[in-house]
DNA sequence: CTTCTACCGCACAATATTTATCAATCGAGA
DNA sequence: TCTCGATTGATAAATATTGTGCGGTAGAAG
């Protein structure tokens, strides 16, 4: 196709091809800000054809993004219809890089063994991470995490929530009750998420959040960190723990050098999911 | 020559195709807030035809989410009929008697007082209630509703959740951590909900929720029980107290003479709210 | 009891979307 | 630079959804 003049939205003949998980991206968050995708509508908006646009909605839906309707997609059926959501900031960060996230789910889903005891920490990434392993039947939760609590029950395995104060925009439990709980527990493996990420150590922007986390490192036997790439370099109020706390880290991207060496040397095992 | 773009761009809030999906949650919410749907209403509204929300009804009084009528729909019926294999169960029983539900957590709203600690049990009711206090700012709660927990935090009062095994349908919080916490408070004023009443006291279907509710009774000054009249001449399983733990009870229908007998002569208060 | 109006639902037509298939194009690696 | 594999775009047949016409029926008014 030569270059159109009735096409004046998108120079597409001339501009770049866009990867798929940019336009992936690009349909999550059409997705959350009108609650719906219309096939039409985001592929001229995108400047691709509407096999294209079906193709990626085929791949969204398969990975429990969004659920596939006739001439689009709407949110996944899967979780709990309460019918009011759960305010557009948190939906908002939930589509923030939607893709990663599902991704660094899938791969730390992998690590879990059969009759883990399993720990969830607070988070986007964690709250993927708990769609994810919703259906495993021979696993025992224990989590501070209200929403996860609420994606996990009743779908197989036991869960166990802390007691404490629930604290928003995470619908976390805080709290010296939570912690006390915490100490009379062994658990297998905990995943904790987490605000930034330096040489220095993980962080986070809430210091009663932080307690919890280090209750959590403290009674695991493997801590697994996730953090998808925006928040290497970054740092917030409140130090969780040095890396060396770390037992394996999940991400999306690989650690540039100097993150990368210190993670090396606190002894990290790093894992770069696959989008 | 006509420029088909912006004409798809003026047309865009009407034209678009509306999937399926999100209009039956539109129909879901008109039905919600009005206790019924009208057809012609409801098809001017979403603006599509009567025909298409006859065959929407259709669907969702197949799944048992509403009962069809001459001209629109009301709620489905009382549940004797569970029916639908992998129909939304708990929605269903939050669509039931959803009028009767909204007046009677107005109702029990009224009786919190400024600066209450509030404990708030489980079941669909409860929900409503929650729902309508989230606003207020001046008062401490504490659950073992997880989903009552979500709906609560971070509206403006304080809310602590129990820590123990969380069970559905009712994502309640059960067992012996949950009553050890309970056992270390004081709570004003404290609303239960029921599976039945009858004369011989207070039932519910899971013996792990009654031993939470129990604890609720005993360490409130003021228990107020939240009961439909559906509920009124049930039993099941569990007894959770006889009628004289109740202080008040909150309902939508005047009691019988046999359970009105009793709960008079057991003290109880009787508000029966008003739709 | 009758009549009238609005509603119901079936059948069919019109339109839009999907799927399957194949050709064209892009990007990576030799 | 060239080839191979993957991704994308285009076409046609199949399918799904929606709107309309029409006979029949429920509910209300006289």
């Amino acid at each position: 196709m030569r270059e159109p003049d009735d096409d004046h939205a998108l120079m597409r003949s001339s501009a770049v091809r866009i990867p798929a998980p940019v336009r992936h991206q690009r349909i999550m968050d059409v997705f959350n800000a009108d609650g719906f995708v219309s096939v039409t509508d985001v592929a001229r908006d995108i400047g691709v054809s509407p096999m294209t646009i079906r193709r990626d909605l085929a791949i969204l839906g398969r990975d429990g993004l969004l659920t596939r309707t006739y001439g689009g997609a709407v949110a996944a059926q899967d979780s709990d219809r309460t019918g009011h959501g759960d305010g557009p900031l948190f939906d908002q960060r939930m589509a923030e890089n939607a893709v990663a996230k599902k991704a660094i789910a899938k791969a730390a889903s992998a690590l879990i063994q059969s009759r883990e005891s399993v720990g969830l920490d607070v988070g986007t990434t964690l709250l993927a991470l708990a769609a994810e392993i919703a259906g495993r039947p021979d696993l025992r939760f224990f989590t501070n995490n209200v929403r996860a609590a609420l994606e996990l029950a009743g779908a197989g395995s036991p869960v166990y929530v802390l007691g404490g104060e629930v604290r928003t925009p995470e619908f976390s439990v805080v709290g010296t009750s939570a912690v006390a709980q915490l100490k009379a527990l062994y658990l297998n493996r905990v995943f904790i998420g987490v605000s930034g990420i330096i040489d220095l150590g993980i962080f986070d922007f809430s210091p009663e959040d932080a307690e919890v986390k280090r209750s959590f490192i403290d009674v695991a036997d493997c801590v697994v960190v996730l953090c998808d790439a925006s928040k290497f370099q970054r740092r917030a109020v409140a130090r969780i723990a040095t890396l060396d706390a770390i037992d394996i880290l999940v991400t999306d991207q690989p650690p540039r050098p100097p993150l990368a060496a210190a993670l090396a040397t606190a002894n990290v095992r790093v894992i770069v999911a696959d989008r």
